[in-house]
DNA sequence: CCATTATGCATAACATCCTTATGAATGCAC
DNA sequence: GTGCATTCATAAGGATGTTATGCATAATGG
């Protein structure tokens, strides 16, 4: 590659993700999550349990709405409610077994779609990706640690 | 690990981009579109005018619920009706100088949140972004003309 | 060339999922 | 204890999606 300054640019990045994404939206079907109840899941999965509060500001929602949310997916088994001790207030959100796995089906259809894809690609294109993830990986971590 | 080879690895890639989703979808609000019109308008911006269902069908929506977008978007000024000389069932949809205007801003918005973020990295993972960029591209190239 | 069938969009009725406003229970400060 | 803050739930309503259906136009086949 060059040498000189390599400009990573943002918009690039930008119209790719776009793209990226409408193509991830459309892949993942199982379970037939709306997008918050993915992205609530999803959260729950990574850092247990949570309050209903604390999971609504996660997720740019509002608390009742949250409620609403988790009461259905409790209806549907992916979530549990649980009391903290500490604080009669609080209710506590987890994942389920049913949860954890309805996450990992979802991850697992959208990367065979992807890895299709990837298998498709120049082997250069392929190496440049795979030695682009460390990198990718810090952008989301520095992100999400505000 | 345990091969020398630079294997690309689909799952790695989507927990990558799953955070990249949930991070653009915050970031993105001007307009106050819903998922699926952003999809809609960006795909009017790329691929000019197509009729109701050819968009409806492209966005996995419904035709009604399609019919029902287009109107609500063509009340706010985002994109325009237009008839077709051919064939007069098909009604085309294009987007409007301020849809385009609109996909712009929000795309300005997206690329700036990921420029801050990017710009904290090290120098050499935003190389590696950089230099995966056209792979990247490539990738969903590849992925769209199916 | 006319009857039949297919296609494209719109409308109606309804479901889902979000919002704001508000209430009830619990915790905290004084 | 009284008053205020916090946390979740409920109620009511709005936005946005769905399926079922109708109407206009086009294509097809005797």
């Amino acid at each position: 590659m060059h040498n000189g300054v390599m400009q990573t640019s943002g918009t690039e990045l930008v119209v790719v993700l776009e793209q990226l994404v409408t193509f991830i939206r459309q892949v993942s079907t199982a379970g037939d999550l709306s997008a918050t109840a993915s992205a609530a899941l999803h959260r729950l999965g990574r850092d247990g349990a949570l309050g209903v509060t604390e999971l609504a500001q996660a997720q740019r929602a509002s608390q009742p709405g949250m409620t609403q949310l988790v009461t259905r997916m409790e209806r549907e088994g992916l979530v549990r409610r649980t009391a903290k001790t500490d604080d009669r207030r609080t209710v506590l959100v987890e994942a389920t077994e049913a949860g954890l796995e309805l996450l990992n089906r979802r991850r697992a259809e959208r990367a065979e779609a992807l890895q299709q894809t990837l298998d498709r690609l120049d082997p250069e294109d392929q190496a440049a990706i795979a030695a682009a993830l460390p990198a990718l990986a810090r952008l989301v971590e520095s992100r999400s640690s505000d």
